[in-house]
DNA sequence: AACCTGATTAATGTATACAATAGTGTGCGA
DNA sequence: TCGCACACTATTGTATACATTAATCAGGTT
């Protein structure tokens, strides 16, 4: 599937990506690149590349000084992100509905939300696997009906800004539970939105879309405030700052 | 005011963007570094890491054997983009209103809107230096009254796609006397926004900014269907291409 | 003792040399 | 004449050396 061949760029986004998700550099302090550079093994060169990669998706910032530090987001930032990830997805979902969707790819989100249906039925319990692969795809798939490649590129950012994705609270479901139930509704909410764009009933599809993305929203909030323990292994839950 | 002292990396961002605006490079081919870098009289490192950074603008687009072209964009991605503006300036009017906006921030978006009032009533005609950089002020204060810092960050982002900005064809309107009645529309609909953001009525207030972004819709319409000989001095339009 | 000043150190920013790879053209064969 | 293979060229990707600038620390002065 994915091309093996990876250069040093690319490596050195992976691996510093990992590296600042996972909270590993002390908060606030420059972040030193010819540490990193013979941590990661690769010369300054496409490190420094991937930190501007990494700049742009908003996990670093410059410092005015010169270089960067890992950026911090509050629950407002994150509240926020999830909010507008919301917007612009229910701009996708009004699109898609407005100008009508492809045929071919309804029928394709019809296919992904069956998958999910399996994946919430088995019978030994939740196979969380398949949900979190499918309902990625069933988000993609919200932005590629939209029709526009400029939506599909601003969706894929957002998905990277740290905690928006709706992903992200996904990855580590299977150690709490009371989430199970919210995945149903998710579901649920999945085929609702589905069936506006079908019916090209724009402004609904719009409104459902960002009420679905909220469900992010409350699992964020339920897992900071009552799983704080929990909480830590969430990636890119490190970069979390008071006030 | 503005540092003076650029770094090569900021120059190259700077000269390498105004020429692909202007059209300097040719469709569809591979944007040479060793040419630009001798043009620009700036080594290959920091022109790569210019290069790099308007490849997250959207300005250029990879290449999988390597390297870089300049993006073409269609009609349909200009009014994509605008849409999308338009959709999150208004997310951006919506919190403000919500959250209950800053009085000083709000204060001097009125001291903004007298500007332009000035600008308009000239009796030499509109002075459009005047009104560009008011009309620029405007905007970004919406995005602050958001009081998000991301909400800020992507509206600076939308703002550098190509014509997508709220500026994007104002420029050259000296040229183009059937856009002043335009001007004065947008003007009431800047005093409707903001009026709305005060009483807090946050839907209103999305609705309007949406809006209001049609406004750069009907304008680029105009000026690719009506003169397109003048469209030829809008920066950017350059790179637009046909089907 | 606190603070400013200067020198030292260590980091980032830049240029360039080298390596790897994609693009190009030529020649040979069918 | 067309197509394929091989060699060659040109360009990108990477490493590294150098220049420049910021951070640090010591020493002296107030």
């Amino acid at each position: 599937m994915g091309s093996k061949h990876l250069n040093q760029t690319e490596k050195a986004l992976i691996g510093l990506r990992s590296m600042i998700m996972a909270g590993r550099f002390k908060t606030g302090q420059r972040l030193p690149e010819i540490a990193v550079s013979e941590q990661l093994g690769i010369s300054r060169t496409p490190l420094r590349q991937a930190m501007d990669r990494l700049v742009a998706e908003g996990l670093l910032d410059r410092i005015s000084t010169g270089g960067c530090r890992v950026a911090r987001f509050t629950k407002e930032d994150i509240a926020d992100a999830i909010q507008i990830r919301g917007v612009i997805e229910g701009t996708a979902a009004r699109m898609a509905a407005e100008r009508g969707a492809d045929p071919d790819l309804l029928a394709y989100a019809k296919s992904i939300l069956s998958q999910i249906d399996t994946a919430l039925s088995e019978s030994g319990g939740i196979d969380f696997g398949a949900y979190v692969s499918a309902n990625r795809a069933f988000h993609d798939i919200i932005a590629n009906l939209s029709g526009s490649a400029l939506m599909i590129r601003e969706l894929e950012r957002m998905a990277q800004l740290p905690l928006a994705s709706p992903s992200a609270f996904l990855s580590d479901q299977e150690l709490i539970p009371d989430f199970q139930e919210s995945l149903k509704l998710a579901q649920r909410q999945h085929r609702t939105i589905l069936e506006a764009i079908e019916n090209r009933e724009g402004s609904r599809a719009e409104a459902l879309a960002r009420e679905h993305a909220r469900l992010a929203l409350i699992n964020f909030n339920y897992l900071t405030e009552q799983k704080p323990a929990r909480a830590r292994n969430v990636p890119g839950l490190a970069l979390l700052t008071e006030k």
